[in-house]
DNA sequence: CCACCACTAGAACGATCGCTCTATCAAGTG
DNA sequence: CACTTGATAGAGCGATCGTTCTAGTGGTGG
């Protein structure tokens, strides 16, 4: 049982929230900014406001397991990011320059440090931990799906739709990770412009 | 004094090579697979085959130190590859097509391990250790310059060219581990496709 | 010949890693 | 009430981390 009040309020990052959810939080954040080998299971314990007996009780799998559980987390919360800025339009160009935007905005309000939440974990466990790679593989064919149920609902042909949902988010991709290097918005918002004129171009 | 004969043979991956040489190629190589954290200075001395002794004696500002030294021969390692795409066509469209495949074959026969070497490690040391970040923009920025370069070149103004490098080093970095995660060319290609697309409704 | 120096070699240190283990606590359930 | 079960708590394990330190090697200039 939780030892926290349950039903008391759901606020979004303090208690109130059971403890593998937060645990699940913490960790994701700090796969994110850390990578998988840079981020300690008692450092998640610690800023998830957890103790390491409740990090393997609930995850038996230890570390590996955790973090298929923080990506997982991360794969939901940026699908809904990208869904609500596709939402913002029915024009697709537009619809996707928006959604740069809003990573932009994101991403100078974090600092600059919260990016892609799988790209550093993603890259550090290639070929080397399969359970990870899978998790991080599903989260990259989930956000391409996501676009391209978009551009499929604006009339793009189902195999161009595919196609530019995977080049888009590769460009969101690489544009954020630049962003975040320069310490700039700039790489977000041309990509997001180019996006938009290559969707137009293919309209 | 290196013990091993010196002007013997120029053989790239053996003996032949400085020390130093041969450590700053194995820490490229392994912060490119596993990231900054995920790599011990023990593991990249015993791939270099060198001691501890010698690394801390051509590095002796530590792990930090190496790794700069290693993102730099990244940098000038990828710089070629990428001026060498480049150099296949007049047409600037063609060109970055070319890159993209040869990124792609590259990577496939790397059995999908090695793209780019900078990124992970980029992505994991953000904003916590900044000589390592300054080195990591050093590269994103010579390459976007190699690409303006050739916009430059084939007829492109300053500042769209400038625009066009950003995207399209963009979309090749986030293409390329898309293709790692996937295991598959195509998202290379695909982008390589796109990017030529937009470079040819531009000029 | 020898003092010097660049380099090699690896043992050892404290800190931290992922993980195991036992003990305790708080609620149900009979 | 006793007993079970889910969850919390953290000490402690062996291994490895980055780093420091001393010792040794071989070629060179004086």
């Amino acid at each position: 049982m939780q030892t926290e009040p349950q039903g008391v309020s759901t606020k979004d990052t303090e208690a109130g929230v059971g403890t593998r959810e937060r645990v699940v939080r913490a960790a994701s954040r700090l796969l994110q900014r850390q990578g998988y080998e840079g981020t300690g299971i008692k450092l998640i314990a610690r800023e998830a406001e957890a103790t390491l007996g409740s990090v393997y009780h609930f995850f038996p799998g230890g570390k590996e397991e955790l973090a298929v559980a923080a990506i997982r987390h991360g794969d939901r919360e940026f699908a809904d990011m990208l869904g609500a800025g596709l939402d913002s339009s029915d024009d697709p160009a537009v619809a996707v320059e928006n959604c740069a935007r809003r990573l932009a905005t994101a991403l100078r309000a974090s600092g600059w440090t919260d990016g892609c939440p799988i790209t550093a974990t993603a890259l550090e466990t290639l070929g080397r931990t399969p359970r990870i790679q899978e998790a991080c593989g599903a989260a990259l064919r989930n956000w391409q799906e996501v676009l391209a149920v978009k551009f499929r609902d604006c009339g793009f042909g189902g195999e161009e739709a595919d196609d530019l949902a995977c080049t888009v988010l590769a460009a969101l991709e690489g544009a954020e990770m630049t962003a975040q290097v320069f310490r700039s918005e700039q790489p977000l918002l041309t990509a997001g412009r180019h996006m938009a004129q290559l969707i137009r171009s293919r309209s």
